[in-house]
RNA sequence: GCCGGGGUGGGGUAGUGGAUAUCCUUGGGGACUGUGGAUCCCCGGACCCGGGUUCAAUUCCCGGACCCGGCCCCA
């Protein structure tokens, strides 16, 4: 009778094993490096906040969400549930910074929800910021830089951005005698998952009328090209509404120039109810099928709500959750080394010094080179070889430490070349690694 | 927090109120003694947990945790 112990994963978290991680990574690659092509810094900071900056921020409704509790010292912590408030706090705390900021992150994240589809308590987000810049051309590079990642991952055309304002749609809701615009806002959010009914009666208790809610619904049901959201809107004209169209126009063509994806407007984001108080926008997968990839928009409140600064914001995060459910579907969920890999056979023990010399020279022009562990005979080294799906294998042998060279066998066509020991480096750097490779 | 669905080795499965729980795959070891995922041999590994019904539960019932999906919410 055995006995064994075995421990179960906490609900709503996820192991990520090798298969896995390498996909994952390179989606945290290209995240990376697109930021810093734009000029972005990574910074980085506590997984445990202070519960109260979350408070100040959201109230009690996001605090019930999070996985808080009182430490040792009676201090009440949190796991951060988002990246921003740190970020904001980092800023604030530090005034001779020069403006606009940059700044990326790539923080776990936790949320006390239940878990679904592309949600996890705990996850990956990248984020990106600006602060300090309250242009558009600011709202245009974070939009650009969300679209950059996507396109990077190879789902240029598989993914669309939909942005919106909210002054606009505020400015629209005024127009329209609204009371109580929080309120639209929040069934305008939802509207999608509402029924036509239930739509006009919450519109109709913020105080509009079934003929303009009947004109808002329209409004709010199409996305279009930013070029054409007159039409869309052109029940509502006012002065404040044409100016914040102007912006948005604007932005939509700047985004465009750097992304290889339609920018639409959709006048039924919002963004929760949360801080923001401009341009908003998320990406969606084009067939509508997930929830949105990313997110994010303005916030030019958040620093002075945090601190006796003003500082204008705006940025996304982005999780890995649902860019993975993404991937796989289009079948991008996998790694290609960038450099051929290589594993090492030694036939003999008494070679094994000369095979670590060796291992050196190619480790220097190569990607993972692999020695030789199992002290097994060459064909076992080579199915080794094989199952750890290296490129090349390179074989050392009383014949090899003679001559002093080595024999580098391409595991995919089978060829063999013998080449000398000093120009092994050299040699490693004329080679291909194969570019398939599954998950 | 709530609702629906689900569970047999690491993965995929067969099956059963009773006997050594099926098959495939994967994993480990060995043979082939300097050229590979082959072949052969050997080995390891499972009925989610707890209670109940029963002579007997992996099987039926209840509860819990977990997984999948949804609600709420959405950083």
């Amino acid at each position: 009778m055995r006995r064994t112990m075995t421990f179960e994963r906490v609900r709503g978290f996820r192991d990520h094993y090798p298969e896995d991680m390498m996909p994952r990574k390179k989606i945290f690659k290209v995240a990376e490096e697109s930021a810093e092509s734009l000029g972005f810094k990574k910074v980085d900071f506590p997984s445990l906040e202070y519960l109260d900056l979350y408070r100040l921020k959201s109230g009690e409704e996001l605090v019930g969400q999070t996985f808080s509790f009182v430490d040792k010292g009676g201090r009440e912590v949190t796991m951060i549930p988002e990246a921003t408030p740190s970020v904001v706090r980092m800023i604030t705390a530090r005034k001779d910074l020069i403006k606009p900021i940059r700044w990326y992150s790539l923080p776990k994240i936790f949320r006390y929800e239940e878990p679904q589809a592309g949600r996890y308590r705990e996850h990956y987000q990248f984020n990106a910021d600006i602060f300090g810049a309250d242009s558009p051309e600011a709202d245009a590079e974070i939009i650009g830089l969300a679209g950059m990642i996507l396109d990077g991952l190879g789902l240029a055309s598989r993914y669309e951005i939909r942005i919106n304002s909210r002054p606009l749609l505020e400015s629209i809701l005024n127009s329209v005698g609204c009371r109580n615009v929080p309120a639209a806002f929040g069934v305008i959010d939802r509207f999608r998952k509402i029924d036509r009914e239930e739509f006009f009666s919450e519109m109709s208790a913020t105080g509009i009328d079934s003929e303009r809610t009947e004109l808002l619904y329209s409004m709010i049901s199409q996305t279009v090209e930013p070029g054409k959201i007159r039409d869309v809107t052109g029940g509502f004209a006012s002065p404040s509404v044409d100016a914040e169209i102007s912006r948005l126009q604007y932005i939509g063509d700047l985004v465009s120039r750097m992304i290889l994806s339609p920018v639409k407007v959709d006048l039924s984001i919002v963004r929760g109810l949360a801080y923001y108080t401009g341009v908003v926008f998320e990406a969606y997968d084009v067939m509508g099928k997930h929830r949105a990839i990313l997110g994010g928009g303005r916030y030019d409140g958040l620093a002075a709500l945090m601190s006796d600064q003003d500082i204008p914001a705006v940025g996304f995060g982005m999780g890995d959750a649902v860019i993975e459910l993404l991937m796989k579907e289009e079948g991008k969920w996998f790694y290609a080394n960038e450099k051929p890999s290589f594993y090492v056979c030694c036939t003999r023990k008494e070679s094994k010094s000369y095979a670590f010399a060796v291992s050196r020279e190619v480790r220097s022009g190569g990607g993972a080179t692999i020695d030789d562990l199992s002290n097994r005979g060459l064909s076992a080294q080579l199915r080794n070889a094989a199952g750890e799906k290296c490129d090349y294998a390179v074989i050392i042998g009383e014949r090899e430490e003679a001559s002093r060279t080595a024999t580098f066998r391409n595991l995919v066509s089978g060829e063999q070349k013998e080449i000398e020991y000093g120009k092994i480096g050299q040699h490693v750097l004329t080679l291909k690694g194969k570019s398939e490779n599954k998950a």
